[in-house]
DNA sequence: GCGTTATAGTTACATATGAAACCATTTGCA
DNA sequence: TGCAAATGGTTTCATATGTAACTATAACGC
């Protein structure tokens, strides 16, 4: 037999209730749900979350540079860096040089790599049709407009400075 | 100018939106909140977000065995082996040895650990509190309602049987 | 009782991740 | 021009994390 809660035993300790703090929950469910897809492509294709996240934006958009794709996939540089060196190395991303700025990259999917999404592609979406069948269709349109605000802006700074740093992790 | 998204350019491709997948914009989220929460801790306390967890749930059961920990935080048994390890040897925790069975460990907090958990708790409990404030009442009273559904039973598996395995990442 | 199997917890190893240092190139501007 | 500062990207190092193997104890079947 479990423990029994001690918050009446010392009310003056205030503990949280995990199973209903904010922060919590939605890390279980991101996790849940990120994991139930990686797990469809991951052994299959020898291809992390970051990797794909990756090839996912290069789908759409064609000849962006690194820091682009990280903005875009609200990774750090790093992450996207090592990400692409795998993928270049397996002969799924094709890395060129701007021209008229050599530091930059110009990356594109190649065939092989354009072989890999559409098949993880559909994959993916039909996960996430899985999870949104849990909810009515109400229920849809609300969490889609929570997210819409709650992934909004940052947070209102107290008065109107552009703030700097927040978008990090963002972006 | 950054690159136009090639959908009508390849509509045989359909690639992702990103920025509209659920589980991507669900661990965009997740990060973002769980980040803003730790930093307020982590360097002051030198407190992991696991560590902080394991505190948190020791707060409400005091003499729980480490699995059962690791079942409510929803961590596998060497995460919270390891938080323990540190939190014991930091003297937050107090591990004790189950009288009957001296394989499982009776763990609470210590002195230090409450005064840790009482600055803390607070602390994440506000920062939970601006998130939501970005929500109306009605916001708020469905993304509850949406969180209790999304991470109720983990699937309706196509028949009765209890389905084994799926707690391994929720429990 | 006694061997087999299960359970609590830790350790070891391999991989992932983040921060900071590091090149190379480009930009800003005196 | 020419040099300091900024930017794109990679590498290094330290830390975190997951899986599997391992130890110790307990439970089960006979």
């Amino acid at each position: 037999m479990p423990a029994e809660p001690q918050d009446a035993h010392r009310p003056d300790h205030a503990p949280l209730e995990l199973e209903r703090f904010l922060p919590y929950r939605l890390s279980i469910l991101s996790n849940t749900v990120s994991q139930a897809i990686a797990d469809d492509y991951q052994a299959r294709f020898d291809l992390s979350v970051t990797e794909w996240r990756v090839m996912a934006v290069l789908a759409r958009f064609e000849g962006l540079s690194a820091r682009e794709v990280a903005e875009r996939t609200a990774m750090d540089k790093v992450a996207v860096s090592r990400a692409l060196a795998r993928l270049v190395e397996a002969g799924r991303v094709n890395r060129g040089t701007h021209e008229g700025d050599k530091r930059r990259s110009v990356l594109s999917l190649s065939e092989a790599g354009w072989e890999v999404h559409d098949v993880v592609a559909p994959m993916a979406r039909a996960r996430e049709r899985e999870v949104l069948a849990k909810l009515d269709a109400d229920e849809q349109a609300w969490l889609s407009r929570i997210l819409d605000k709650l992934l909004g802006p940052p947070v209102p700074p107290r008065s109107g400075q552009p703030q700097s740093g927040a978008e990090a992790t963002v972006a």
